[in-house]
DNA sequence: TCAATTGCATACTCGAAAGTAAACATGTAG
DNA sequence: CTACATGTTTACTTTCGAGTATGCAATTGA
């Protein structure tokens, strides 16, 4: 067997190997998500993916590192996702903002269940791994305090603690996470459109009018829809 | 014995009773916070008050009770400190609507554990038990919307969508509970008028200036004390 | 003084789940 | 044809923690 042959038998190994762990990640992260991290069975993974706990074992050493690799995916893909739009320096901070915004919400919503448990369960990972996912979501704050910052030299923003401010938009953002569920009275567009209305708020930006963003129509007699968003 | 006699002895009773019940609910909720409520034994619970695990079924019938009495506390709390500020009717709802982020914020402050506690572990409760308190907390929701919405009658809000700009106020707030610790960078006075500031541009409303709301220097080079509030 | 109730602890049961040892099937090189 | 590697399972051990049966000491009431 070629050299060559061999390499191209490793890297569709590692393909192979990679896809067995997002499915594992996938199904983990759903059955953490409902019944969290201690309340799941390796057994249930095991179950919904047809295979048997000791498989599960091959992948992962321990159900701890299933746990860091779920966590580890949200933050990383939501880093990701930002980095192109802040290095865009043809862009206005404001345009800029807006697109993270909108960058991050797609993550969440695709990656909802990832967050959530890494919000949630935290406590549960391994001190060391911990401090890295940590460190990835200090760097996703930061970045986007610098954003702030960026804008508010060029008299675009007008933001008293940018750190403060940061945080207080990477929360909105992650509070959709913890609170929307698919068929909702709310489409995932509206929360996108509310959210951007919010983050420019937020920061004292002049908000361009956009064509869909549209008041809904108030109604007479109090609030519609409260609780079932 | 007199019938007044009785009375009172069980009265005293209950008093004593519910000093038990609120210690082991703060000790509790210290472990939950901590360590989860999955990862938290009924016996580190006990250690902690120096008692038996068995003293503890005296007071709830199971955990998941002792869990129910907490995240109740948290949103009884809550819903009590907003009351008596939405029933004045002489303030206006910019006035209203500053002294309930300021009361929650309070609340917030006194109640974190308990607080995050239920966001994180509302799946352990009884399906019952998680019903009534996801009542309570849609009350809390539709009460905020009901304000901001008189406040978009007088003219003093700009709101588009009522229920999910109290969503987003209300996450702000749970917000500071999941990731304030005493002794960050951050002074609670700090947090409140950020709080106060983000929440009165999320309704559009004219903040008056507060003395006490002072910016932060903007030092040369970069963003101070991220990651560490 | 002596029941009876209360308040709590000691010592147990029992089920469940993480992790493992060993076997087994299937393919592959020599 | 045989020996070894790969991928997966069956069957096991072991620990741990929720909940309980029972006992005992102190207080109360007659």
């Amino acid at each position: 067997m070629t050299a060559a042959v061999k390499l191209a038998q490793s890297n569709l190994k590692h393909e192979v190997t990679d896809f067995k762990r997002r499915r594992i990640r996938e199904e983990a992260s759903h059955l953490f998500f409902q019944l969290g991290y201690e309340g799941t069975t390796l057994d249930a993974i095991a179950q919904r993916l047809d295979v048997t706990k000791p498989f599960l074992y091959t992948h992962y050493a321990n159900k701890a590192e299933l746990l860091y690799d779920i966590c580890r995916t949200g933050i990383l893909q939501s880093l990701a996702a930002i980095e192109p739009i802040l290095d865009d320096s043809t862009a206005t901070a404001t345009e800029r903002l807006g697109r993270l915004v909108e960058a991050v919400l797609a993550i969440i919503f695709d990656y909802q269940e990832f967050i959530v448990v890494y919000e949630r369960e935290e406590k549960n990972l391994d001190e060391m791994q911990a401090r890295e996912i940590r460190e990835h979501r200090s760097l996703f704050d930061h970045k986007l305090a610098t954003l702030l910052e960026q804008g508010r030299r060029t008299g675009e923003f007008e933001v008293f603690d940018a750190v403060l401010t940061a945080n207080t938009i990477g929360g909105m953002m992650t509070w959709v996470a913890l609170w929307y569920r698919a068929g909702g009275k709310r489409t995932r567009h509206q929360i996108i459109s509310h959210t951007l209305r919010m983050v420019f708020s937020a920061v004292g930006a002049a908000q361009k009018v956009q064509s869909d963003i549209l008041p809904l129509r108030h109604e007479e007699g109090g609030v519609k829809g409260v609780g079932k968003l």
